[in-house]
Parts: C-alpha cells; sequence; structure tokens
DNA sequence: CGACGTAGAGAAATCCTTTTCTGCCGTCAC
DNA sequence: GTGACGGCAGAAAAGGATTTCTCTACGTCG
C-alpha cells in the first residue's frame, strides 16, 4: 500500500517513535535501560516500518559477527558438498554466515578469491580440498595467509597439507597415507598380490601422492615392492579411470585387484571391469577412497576408505574461530582426523590361478 | 617483519604516500584525473602496506555490488548441489558474491535467514526447492517477498510454483508435471499397464504433487485411470522407497513397471526389486526423476527425466540481477524450463505373462 | 601582461549504526 | 531547602570509503 521507497533506516524508526537515534539502537540491543514507555514505542515503530538493521553498517562500526569464507573447487564434488554441510552447519550454530565462492581449480581464480573475502573481513577463510604441490604456489600461499592474519582474519587449509612452520594458518588434516595402506592392507591380507593403483597423478596432487604412498608403503611391508608397470596414472574422474582400466586390460595387465584414488575412479573402474567380462568381486576385488555418494549406489557396494569429511568441515570453522575467542589455543590449530576402512562387497579373495 | 596491528585503512594510505584519502580513492577506483606522479606513489603504497578495501563501507556508501544469498535445503542434495553450481557461477561471472544458506527444511529457519539476508541488504534472495504446499506458508512468503522488495532486494523461488499475482517475486520452475507425463508414457508405450509410482506424498510437497499428476494424466490419456494401489507413499529418499517397495511386494502387489519420484527413491526402488529376486529391465521396468548422480551409477543405468538444474541456478541469478539493471523486464520475471526423458538400460518391455 | 578557464587535489559531507559523553530532571538525604 | 546522585535520553563522534564542493595553481589566449 504506502510508497516505501528503499530500505529503512533507524532514523525513520526514531523519528515515528518520536526518540532519538541512540534511544532506538539501545532498545534493539537490549543491554541498556530503557523506559518501559519508551520501549514500547520504539517496538511498535519497528514494527511498523518492517524495519531491519544493515548489518553493513553494523559491521563498520565492529559489531557485526564475521562471516565464514569457504573457498571449494567446485560445489558439485560429493566430497566437497560434504565437507561444505560441516561447514554451513557449524558457522549456523555460532550465528556466523558462509560466504561460498568456486575456483574450478585455478590457482589464479583462488587468490582472487581470498582477496576479495579479506575486503569482506571475514572471519576465516577456508580452502578446500588438494592442490598440486608446487612450490611457488606454496609461497604464494604462506604469503596470502600472513596477509589475512594481518587484516584479522584466518587462514584455514582443509584436506591439505601445511605449508610450512611459521605460517599463520589452522590445518585440518586427514590421513591420506594410513587409509591407503588401510585398504591395500585389506586386500593383500585376503590374497591378492597384484593390486593396481588407479589415480596416479603425474602433476603431484597432494592428495593422490599421499594416497599413492599408503599404497606403496603397504605392499612394502608386506615384502614386496611395487610393479610400477600397476600403477597407472589417471585423474579422478570416472571416465578418465575407466579408459585407463580398459587400455590396460587391453594391453595384457594381469592383476586380481584394483585400488581407486576415489570413489569416482572406482565407480569408472567397475564398469571398465564389467566392459571386459571381469565381474567384481568374484574374479577382481575393488576398493574405493572417501566413502561418498556412489559407493553404496554402485554393484557391488564399494569397499572404501571412509573420510570424515563433515567432521573436517565443521572443524574448519570450529578451529578459526575458537582461536579468535581464545578458547582453542595456537597450539590445537593443526589437526589430523583418522579414516577407517569399510567393507562392503566389492572385496573377496582372488580367484584361483587359471590354468589353461 | 612490522607490527602491522588490524587492517590498513585508506588515511594508512593517504598517510604513506603523502597525499589526501580523496585522492587514493580516485586512484583506486580509476575514473578521475589524477597525475602520473601522484598515482604511482599512490598504488606503490597500497602496495607496500597490502592494501585492500573494506567492503562494508563500500557497501554503505551504496558502491558495492550486491551480494546473492542461496537458501537451499541440503547442500549435499545432488540436484541442490548442481543448482548451487549454476547459480555461484553466474554470479561470479557478474562479480557477485554467493552467500549460502541451509534450512534443513524447517520453515522457521528459512523466514529467519531471509531476515539476516535482508540485513545483508542481498540483491537476491533465492529460495531453492519444493515446500510444503501450506496455505499459512503462502501468505507468510508473500509478506516476506514485501519485504524484500521493499529492503531494495528480490525473493527468487527457484524449482517452486508461484505462490499468487501481485507478489513481487521473481520464479524459475522446471516442467514437473510434463516431465512425468514424459516418462509414464514412454512406460505405456513400451506396453507396461501396470505402472507403480512410489513417492506419494500426503503432506503435498509442491514437487511430489506435480509428479503425480504427470502421471495420473498420461495414465487418464491412454484410456485407463490409475489403479490406486499402484499409488505408494514414500519421501525422496532411498532407504524409505526401498522399504516401501519390499513391503508392496510382500503384499502381492503385481507390476512390471516403476516409476519413481528422485533417482534417490529409484536407487531404493532398484535395491528392493533386486532384493525380491527382480531384475531390471526384464522383470520390472524403473524411471527415475533428476538425471543425477545416482542415474548413471546404477547398473543398469536409469532412465530418468532429465532437469536443467545448473541452468535453473543460473537463471535464479540472472533474472532478478537483469531486473534491477533494466534489462529484463518484470514480465519475464517468470521462467519455466523444460524437461526431457533420457532413456537408459532401466526400462524395456514387460516379461510376457507369466502362465503357472 | 593580465584575465580566464581548467585540471588536479584537498576538505568536508554522506552512508547507517554503535557508543561514549552530556545534560536534564527527579529523588533522596542532610 | 539545597546539594548530590542516579536513571534515562539526546547529541555527537567514530568507523572506512565515496563524492561533491571548493580551492589553488598553471597554462593559454586576448
Amino acid at each position: 500500500m504506502s510508497p516505501n521507497e528503499g530500505p529503512k533506516t533507524l532514523r525513520n524508526v526514531a523519528e515515528r517513535a518520536g526518540v532519538s537515534v541512540a534511544t532506538v539502537s539501545r532498545v534493539l540491543s537490549g543491554s541498556y535501560p530503557v523506559t518501559r514507555h519508551t520501549r514500547q514505542r520504539v517496538l511498535r515503530a519497528v514494527e511498523e516500518l518492517d524495519y531491519v538493521a544493515n548489518s553493513h553498517a553494523r559491521a563498520l562500526r565492529g559489531q557485526a559477527t564475521e562471516s565464514v569464507a569457504f573457498v571449494v573447487n567446485d560445489v558439485r564434488g560429493p566430497s566437497f558438498a560434504l565437507v561444505a554441510h560441516g561447514a554451513e552447519e557449524e558457522a549456523a550454530r555460532r550465528g556466523r554466515l558462509c560466504l561460498i565462492c568456486t575456483t574450478q581449480g585455478h590457482a589464479e581464480r583462488e587468490l582472487a578469491v581470498v582477496r576479495t573475502m579479506r575486503a569482506q573481513r571475514a572471519g576465516a577463510v577456508i580452502l578446500v580440498g588438494g592442490v598440486m604441490d608446487d612450490e611457488r604456489y606454496r609461497r604464494r600461499l604462506a604469503e596470502v595467509a600472513r596477509s589475512l592474519e594481518a587484516s584479522g582474519s584466518r587462514l584455514v587449509l582443509c584436506g591439505r597439507p601445511p605449508i610450512g612452520d611459521g605460517v599463520p594458518a589452522t590445518v585440518i588434516e586427514y590421513d591420506n597415507e594410513a587409509g591407503a595402506h588401510a585398504a591395500v592392507s585389506h586386500l593383500l591380507a585376503r590374497g591378492h598380490r597384484r593390486i593396481v593403483f588407479v589415480g596416479a597423478d603425474p602433476l603431484g596432487t597432494t592428495t593422490a601422492t599421499a594416497r599413492l604412498a599408503g599404497y606403496r608403503r603397504a605392499l612394502h611391508e608386506h615384502g614386496g615392492d611395487a610393479d610400477e608397470r600397476l600403477v597407472i596414472e589417471s585423474d579422478f574422474e570416472r571416465d578418465t579411470a575407466h579408459d585407463r582400466i580398459v587400455g590396460s586390460i587391453r594391453g595384457g595387465l594381469a592383476f586380481t585387484a584394483v585400488f581407486a584414488v576415489t570413489d569416482s575412479a572406482a565407480a569408472g573402474a567397475l564398469t571398465a571391469l564389467n566392459d571386459c567380462g571381469l565381474r567384481v568381486p568374484e574374479d577382481v576385488s575393488l576398493v574405493g577412497y572417501d566413502d561418498v555418494a556412489p559407493a553404496t549406489d554402485l554393484r557391488p557396494r564399494l569397499t572404501t576408505v571412509h573420510v570424515p569429511y563433515e567432521e573436517l568441515g565443521r572443524a574448519a570453522v570450529r578451529l578459526p574461530l575458537g582461536l579468535r575467542e581464545g578458547t582453542i589455543s595456537a597450539a590445537d590449530q593443526h589437526l589430523v582426523l583418522g579414516t577407517h576402512l569399510v567393507v562392503r562387497e566389492s572385496t573377496a579373495p582372488p580367484p584361483p590361478p587359471a590354468r589353461s
């Protein structure tokens, strides 16, 4: 009805209630003594004008709760979605807003995004996921961490190793290497000897490197070293893994088990095996990594390494905010969460050696 | 090295460069004439102090680009993730920040979140997903729409029907009913007659209602009406659908095809059918809805209705911002995107009638 | 040589809220 | 009856950036 032009301000409310802006502010903050009569008049004016305080002005004055910025490669990835959920949940619990940005894996864009977040005076800037383990990039990141710290913000690395001593950053990791070790040990215990690792990354993404290291350690502890022909390069995507596995089988590679670097890659591997007439787990056992959506949709359901992604997200908010509030010490800003193997139906003992 | 306490301000830069704050601002905005010499001095000071403008102060002055708020039930849902990705992409393309909030389906929390977004002066507030089709809720939402409009913001309903004429809101829908109609028509054309619909919602979620309506219309156009025993109540989740299907089969329900309200429900239905010794598609055909991650992970791969979720997200940002910029008219603030059936391997003609 | 015009830079107002700092008035005690 | 004190509310400053207004100085033209 009324031609309400633009948002209302404290002044509008004050005029309507016939008091000063200071009084309105005091009524709304609630922490100052105000006469019952005045309070009611103000509250009615607020109601009638449908007033909502401008959070930018409030932030400027230093009173608003800072937001939390969440920088992710791609929201569509199931593991990213889990981390985002955990982070958002924890942020909401504390009354913080959650900003989200995607980088599509571009380091340049990541730096640009962090700059924007610094302008926003976000309480924490959370970088999620593994990256190229590149020396130059690490140096730039260390610089970013210091910039953020100087701006009163905090850099959080989530699911990614620390960048160095003396760099002010909170780090939430999970034990990638141990998870891979457990997965491969499981296959070894069941009697497998020729175990393919699909997902070796020549570019050296931290996640892929750590999982491959776990694979190698398990084999090494078991007495043999890896046959390098069994280590197959691939990214984390299903189609790539599919094509690489098909190619390897066509090339005559012999194996009885596949350990895939991610569940997505495992999904691709499963299709590839089936395409080549191999059954899982009767002919070939299959293990994935992440324990995300595909794992229970596949048939057979996938044996995989569970990663506590939601807890990762929660910790990525809890730790830096706790540091600001003084409830969590600087020494506790590095957290390593455990992983564990979930055994489902995609693993079995190897078939007896064919005799033809 | 230097004990840089707190973030830098324009004044710090101005002092270091030996000019006024106005000059610094002008150099940074770039739209005013400044001497080459002065500009260089200012830029060097900015560089040295690692200055980043406070976006709250900028927003207060009315100069900052508004952010886009994205309110979603649960980021983990694959369709929500797709919409979020589309929206974030479009927002980033326009240099807007993306705020994200989850409501866990609570109407109360949704309203609280919208209030926060109003305080943030977000350019658009995007509500994603279907809701209970409740008259009281719709009235409150209409009120919210008007409040937002008065605050200079815009309510966007994404994947949800309009709430009424005269309510200032942008609506991005997709044709739920037509998609369901296409899916069921496909089954009918293949010769199926007894087609189960799993996912009828007694609470009347808009999405479920529309999909059920498409199911009914297809049957009706084909000459027969639905056998109400074939319409099975369930929510959108896989486990619920699984249990309901198992229960129905145990109860002696006879059918040759299942149309599930979502791909997740279809995943549950597939497991249920397999558990009962029924093969897909030889014994029973199966169709899902959404065309999200599970659809291609399942075996057989799922025939399903494709929904352009990413485009939905992009439009949810494009339309309201276009309205503000004057490039998209108020008449074009209601968009209905098409859906189409994707035929994969989960559908086949029904088996010949058993004669035992 | 003087006057006018213009470019470049500083001073100050503005955006909206919070928070001191003041000031008023009423009450209580001496 | 007067002085002191306390409670409540208004005035004003602060917070950081933008923008209008204003002023100075220089260059050019008559």
